[in-house]
RNA sequence: GGGCGAGUGGCGGAAUAGGCAGACGCGCAGGGUUCAGGACCCUGUGGGGUAACACCCGUGGGGGUUCAAGUCCCCCCUCGCCCA
């Protein structure tokens, strides 16, 4: 029972509309008519319409309600504006809870995947909004993920996969590699034990052969500003220069990567990442040896976030190493430290570090008491200790009196002319690693064979299919691993005992390149034809949650350009995504909706009570789709109330209906009826569904007033009025429009075209003009829309409100803004 | 610390190019209708003030520009997101 349950229960069948009949028989024709359903030799203009596809967790959630009653809009929209609209749904079915539930319930993933998607597909087409469901896919079908490991086979050929080693998440009690999101806060998901870092191999995509690209090209996308910045960041592109220090007493030298070489004088110390390769010969030997050893094996485990983190005891995160370093321009013997904010995966894994100019390095600096040396010129009134912005440089040897930039130039060429170092530019951004020691996934067609190595399964054996007879026990451990079956084989190349990669791909490959599928879903020879991919592609409107800016927009863009470039789509085809929309979350009370808060508001029981139009309808009336919302049942009541009021009007239940001569009051109807398609057209164009319904409530009530005044509303005005407002509603709120156009004037509302309105009829014919004195509204006077600022001021002035104002005085000027608005001032 | 976004009635929100602040809905109040009803129809609803007008105040706070500021500029506060 839902907290409302008798509050709702009042609410059901009201008499007249039975929503749920209308809503059943609607979806039902939808479907057997293939209304949506469109086909590449259609010849309507393509239109891709794309929502992000789900993950099936079963019973859909309202953010789904509201996305997906968004993408639903633009379909219908844009189908009456004469557009082919492709608007195809998937399922994201691969991934961690399926495999997790397994575990706990004993039963195979798959099984519970496709009870799930079952459940979430129904709810989905409960909710009216229409997909051409030929194109289906689902990224754990063999026939989908065949593709997938074709596509990894394809990169792999262009040196775009490679297998490397690197950290993962290990947890010593179940013996197996976790996933970030499994070792949050350092533990281990199931068996809370603390995760370890172990190097094992892993397969990597090259992004980063892509980075430039995937900056460069986020300028001509039509995405949310913020996203863009995010992308931005996310790549983290920044030019330095990368030098050489000489290190005392050894023969290697340390690499080090800056970006502000002109502050090199400033460097008082150097700092190691702990991870670094030379850590342990730098301190064999030395007394420091053992303490240097213990503190990183403490940073090791200790995640990113916290160690790039600025809170926190700064002492207990670096480390002398007792070692010195020489620095190159200078000739300066400085200290060599770890610290733990320095990564071993960005730039070269170490830094100069220059507390006068560099806020983390001033805070390292004072709780280890080392000195500082101020490079740049402060401007004057600067207090705080660091300053990182432009000025003169000092006590920086040849560099003194040089600006920041100039420093930097002659800084570079110095460290050019001698053979130590040059310009370089680097990136955040790092190389994805799709590796996951998990069954549930797409299996990485690769064989390792003693004698040939690294061996790619070829084509013709896709897939490499997932063995359905494992057992999923409580260990954490793949069960792929385990599997004869599937582990032993035999070598493409030499024919040799072999075994199979047990890791399966990151979820997020299967996502990558979805979109491409659904342009031609039932292709049995190839993952798409490039043909239908340049016919429908790139997505004309793709619309999800922003919790998706990076990973998944970024990865999908990689994949694009890698595909064009090894030449399965077209190569002018490099953005998969030419516009987005990102809607806000829905939240519950100010906190966000969410099974571990307990307050979940599920849509299933909605269709029961209000019915899908209803809960459309509410969603698109709470606010602008970008904004996050708060969660209201009252609005959901308010909503199903207004769909009340539409259809007793449009059923003719309200006041009367006579044949008369169109008079002044049927005019001011007419009027209405193109104001309100002006309204909504142009709202729909600016995302903002709110306002276009409000207008369509407006009118409605305008409607409701004339039909019961007591001339009673013209027949023929009326009908017009009350069609135009089906057709307008129509994309939002489609059963119960549907079924009123229906009854009303027979045929299927959504194949009618959008409206067109009259400008000049939308306008009104007189207007409130405001007169204001010195800026303050004085007097309000109903005049001629085409009035003319003589007659304004002459209004003004004659209003005895604004005479009294002014009491005999000349007004000084008058500003005059036809026809809305006249300002004495005097 | 930096960047971006937001802050408007009891609530969600509207005001699209600087021109009537509060559209539309929720809630609340009054009336009608009804066997009855929280359904339905009508009316009212920012605060102060008034018998009713008038009038005054009002878009997080403080300054400024302008005939005119929710909207533009400067400073500050709070919240959210991203980056550090």
């Amino acid at each position: 029972m839902g907290r409302f349950a008798s509050l709702r229960s009042r609410l059901m069948a009201p008499e007249g509309y039975e929503f749920a009949a209308v809503e059943a028989k609607w979806q039902a024709y939808w479907q057997e008519k293939g209304t949506y359903e469109v086909d590449d030799d259609d010849p309507r203009p393509a239109f891709y319409d794309l929502c992000m596809y789900p993950y099936p967790s079963g019973p859909i959630h309202m953010g789904h309600v509201r996305n997906y009653t968004l993408g639903d809009v633009i379909c219908r929209h844009r189908t009456m504006n004469g557009y082919k609209v492709l608007s195809p749904m998937g399922w994201d079915s691969f991934g961690l809870p399926a495999e997790n539930a397994a575990i706990k319930e004993g039963v195979h993933p798959g099984v519970i995947t496709r009870q799930r998607i079952a459940v979430m597909k129904e709810q989905i087409q409960r909710l009216g909004a229409v997909y051409d469901w030929r194109r289906e896919v689902s990224c754990c079908e063999p026939d989908y993920y065949r593709w997938t490991q074709y596509l990894f086979l394809k990169l792999h050929e262009a040196g775009l996969a490679y297998k490397a080693l690197a950290p993962v998440n290990w947890c010593p009690s179940c013996q197996t590699t976790l996933a970030n999101e499994q070792a949050e806060n350092g533990r281990c998901e199931r068996c809370d034990t603390p995760v370890e870092k172990r190097d094992l191999e892993q397969w990597f995509f090259k992004i980063t052969a892509y980075a430039d690209q995937l900056l460069e090209d986020v300028d001509g996308l039509e995405w949310p500003e913020r996203v863009k910045v995010m992308q931005r960041n996310w790549i983290g592109r920044s030019e330095g220069v990368v030098f050489d220090i000489e290190l005392k007493g050894h023969d290697q030298a340390l690499r080090v990567f800056t970006t502000r070489i002109d502050t090199v004088f400033g460097m008082t110390y150097v700092v190691l990442a702990p991870e670094h390769p030379l850590v342990a010969d730098l301190v064999r030997g030395t007394p420091r040896e053992q303490e240097v050893l213990a503190f990183v094996e403490r940073v090791r485990n200790e995640s990113e976030v916290d160690r790039l983190s600025t809170e926190g005891a700064l002492e207990k995160r670096g480390i002398d190493t007792g070692a010195k370093a020489i620095n190159p321009f200078s000739d300066a013997e400085v200290p060599v430290y770890l610290a733990d904010y320095v990564l071993a995966s960005y730039g070269t894994g170490a830094i100069m570090a220059v507390p006068g100019e560099d806020q983390r390095d001033y805070d390292f600096a004072m709780v280890n008491e080392l000195p500082v040396i101020k490079t740049t010129q402060r401007p004057d009134g600067w207090t705080e200790p660091v300053y990182v912005g432009d000025g003169v440089k000092i006590h920086s040897g040849f560099m003194d009196g040089m600006t920041v930039d100039e420093a930097k130039r002659a800084g570079t060429e110095w460290l050019a002319e001698r053979g130590a170092g040059e310009a370089t530019v680097n990136y955040r951004l790092r190389d994805w690693l799709i590796s996951r020691q998990r069954y549930w996934g797409c299996p990485i067609p690769i064989v390792y064979c003693p004698s040939c190595g690294t061996v790619p399964v070829p084509e013709a054996d896709l897939p490499v299919l997932l063995p359905d007879d494992v057992e999923f026990r409580p260990t954490g451990e793949s069960p792929l691993r385990f599997h004869e079956g599937f582990l032993k084989t035999e070598c493409p190349s030499c024919g040799g005992d072999a075994v199979r990669e047990t890791d399966t791909m990151d979820t997020f490959v299967d996502s990558s390149w979805y979109f491409l599928r659904f342009c031609d879903a039932q292709n049995e020879s190839a993952p798409f034809s490039a043909e239908k991919v340049a016919h429908w592609m790139p997505v004309a409107q793709y619309i999800g949650g922003v919790e998706h800016a990076i990973l998944h927009l970024m990865y999908a863009r990689f994949f694009m350009k890698a595909l064009a470039d090894v030449g399965l789509v077209p190569d002018t085809l490099r953005e998969p995504f030419a516009r987005l929309f990102t809607q806000g979350m829905i939240r519950m009370g100010g906190a966000k909706m969410s099974k571990s808060k307990g307050n979940l508001v599920s849509p299933a029981e909605f269709f029961e009570t209000h019915g899908a139009d209803a809960l459309r309808l509410f969603h698109l009336f709470v606010g602008p789709p970008t904004e996050d919302v708060d969660w209201s049942d009252q609005g959901v009541d308010g909503a199903s109330r207004y769909l009340n009021r539409l259809w007793r009007l449009a059923v003719g239940e309200v006041g009367s209906v006579v044949d008369r001569e169109e008079a002044d009051d049927d005019r001011a109807v007419v009027r209405g009826r193109h104001a309100l398609v002006k309204k909504v057209t142009e709202d729909f164009d600016r995302w903002t569904y709110n306002t276009a319904i409000a207008a369509a409530m407006e009118f409605t009530n305008q409607l409701y007033a004339y039909a019961q005044s007591e001339a009673g509303g013209r027949r023929e005005t009326l009908d017009d009025a009350v069609d135009h407002l089906l057709l307008v509603l129509a994309p939002m709120a489609p059963h119960v429009t549907a079924e009123l156009w229906e009854r009303r004037r027979g045929g299927h509302l959504h194949e009618e075209t959008w409206p067109g309105f009259d400008p000049e009829l939308a306008k009104a014919e007189t207007v409130t003009m405001v007169i204001q004195v010195n800026g303050k509204v004085r007097d309000r006077v109903e005049v001629d829309a085409a009035i003319g600022e003589d007659e304004m001021r002459d209004l003004a002035l004659a209003s005895e409100k604004v005479q009294a104002e002014l009491a005999g005085r000349e007004p000084r000027k008058m500003v005059t803004v036809p026809p809305k608005l006249v300002n004495v001032v005097g």
